[in-house]
DNA sequence: CTTGTAATTAGATGATTGCCTAAATATCTT
DNA sequence: AAGATATTTAGGCAATCATCTAATTACAAG
């Protein structure tokens, strides 16, 4: 789960899955809506791809990324794990 | 709300709040589970109280950490916030 | 008010990170 | 096959980070 922190740590990387959460988008899309290099983004992209936050999918000349659903519920747990402790069973 | 998510970036102040989650404990206590120099144990309950994820305060000799709950539902909302979209209202 | 214990602050160092430009790879179009 | 577009990889640089040792502050107890 280190990686997955890691991740969110940088607010570039926050604001790319804020994009992808209304919908998938291509490399491209992603990165004209930042002012840094686009090879810049492609490294965020890799980081968010190694924690699972993200998938990306060849489409043609495009790669059009989407969000992990499935590591956002893990995460979810973790954050529950690090908060104050539950009522007890 | 990036001084959170880079807090939980490293691995051992998630460990510190791992600790505080059962009780309540001293600088002293939390250093002594840590294989690394107080300073250094010192310098990440700096970060987690930078970040409002942690409270300090003295009792007599030494000083008492807690976890600072509320911060924590914020946290949340802002995970939940990044997630995939929920079905719409 | 001096000594001991708890904890932080200061200053230094090596590792990691985020960014850049340039070059490379992959696909589409002609 | 050659040219155009989309994206990544490579190599380098400055800033940030986690850690250390040494010095300092804060309180307690003689």
């Amino acid at each position: 789960m280190d990686s997955t922190f890691k991740a969110l740590a940088d607010p570039t990387r926050r604001r790319i899955l804020a994009l992808l959460r209304d919908r998938d988008r291509t490399a491209g899309e992603i990165a004209s809506e930042f002012p840094i290099a686009w090879a810049s983004v492609s490294h965020h992209l890799t980081v968010l791809k190694s924690a699972h936050l993200v998938l990306a999918e060849r489409d043609g000349q495009f790669i059009r990324y989407s969000l992990n659903t499935t590591v956002f519920q893990e995460l979810m747990q973790q954050i529950l794990d690090l908060g104050p402790t539950r009522k007890r069973k």
